[in-house]
DNA sequence: CCGCGCCCGTGAAATAATTCACTAGCTCGT
DNA sequence: ACGAGCTAGTGAATTATTTCACGGGCGCGG
């Protein structure tokens, strides 16, 4: 199967962490691996790794298993990060500015090229090596500054006004960490980070356990 | 249908959702909604509501729809929200001091009560209004803290490490914003948050809106 | 107090995603 | 250069999730 139709969301998500595990490998030295190595590295059983892949190409030889630099830098490409995108932040408060100091962006290609905010005591003062601009002038920046990516760090209220701004200013990939919904135009990418969802589930699990002990200790009696 | 089975973990995350919708509604002083309304609020079709609803028993009344206040009320019990939840944060970096001082969580059940570092810069400042503690003390101060949430925030290599220490210390729910996969024993829940994935799958979709858009001018020729 | 219209709850159908299980191909050791 | 032992790729089967569509109850207006 070739570049064909359109792999499966999760599939997208787990290419990213195939990722991960290959730089480390190659880090180490590994020459070649099994699908089922890998799948033991990330957590994922081995035919979902295969499967996966297929949707991409072929990668892998019988017998041997994939080259750890060949399929690094085909996936690589695939999830096009052979190219530096770069990136603006919307909201320099705490979480905006955890965001633009994120370590893991260093040695990665994504490049924090703005810093926005509302706020006209932040207007204007720097952050890490960026300064902070006023969001107003977001669509006037951006024409050379050329973001493609844009992170939301604001206020839920103010969720939906940044992303009209962002695409407005030419932005193609939202990630959006207020806890809120927007709207955008076909084509242009979403993904929502939303930490009180994450923390709430959590919270119905921990209540599940307790009954299921609660039950299983009732059974003994 | 009452209690019953277990409901799909992608129905957890919108009964979260649906919380959040109500809380508003709530606010705004609606006594009744139905599901095709709360659908439209929050970006759901009405049968998915009816459905994930369904789950947990039933709440509605035919012909009228739901009552905000009970569903609300109903929910937050089933979500476990009725109750206090103390969470420690492990990392004072910038993304756990960002995570401390997140404005989502006033109002909110969730309760900081600890944050840890093993840094000794860190170790004895105050981070907010809470003293930030040596990691290696967990154990022994969350015997008397009693968090049953805990917050990785610390960087990929240690994420592990915190992880065991975090469950040896009685935490029954793990967040990990760190990149990386970590073990724990049934019985405690954990969540990723995976920046670097989020935005690495955000670059797929721009680039094959980008090949789309090739295509299709491809084709007027 | 009757009938019309609205809306929930829910099996059944459709769609999506994962896992199985098998074929074919490569490597390595003898 | 041959056979034993792995391992990728993949259709088919399975499982999970979403959506459909309809039965029946409830409220409201006349």
């Amino acid at each position: 199967m070739q570049p064909s139709g359109k792999a499966p969301e999760p599939t997208l998500s787990r290419l990213s962490l195939y990722l991960r595990c290959l730089r480390q490998l190659a880090k180490d030295g590994a020459k070649t691996i099994s699908s089922a190595q890998l799948g033991s590295h990330c957590g994922v059983v081995s035919a979902q790794i295969r499967k996966d892949l297929s949707y991409f190409g072929e990668f892998g030889k019988p017998g041997t298993g994939y080259e750890v630099q060949q399929l690094l830098s085909r996936l690589t490409e695939i999830m096009q990060l052979d190219q530096e995108h770069r990136v603006a932040i919307i909201g320099a408060g705490n979480l905006g500015a955890a965001l633009a100091g994120y370590a893991g962006f260093s040695d990665s290609p994504f490049r924090i090229v703005g810093i926005f905010d509302n706020n006209f005591n932040k207007i204007g003062r720097m952050l890490w090596d960026v300064e902070i601009l006023d969001v107003h002038r977001l669509t006037e920046v951006n024409q050379h500054m050329r973001a493609g990516i844009g992170i939301i760090a604001v206020p839920a209220e103010a969720a939906q006004e940044v992303a009209d701004r962002l695409v407005d200013a030419g932005v193609r990939a939202i990630l959006n960490f207020a806890p809120s919904r927007i709207e955008v135009p076909p084509g242009v990418a979403v993904r929502h980070v939303d930490l009180t969802r994450e923390i709430e589930v959590l919270c119905y699990h921990m209540g599940r356990v307790a009954e299921e002990q609660e039950a299983l200790s009732d059974a003994d009696e």
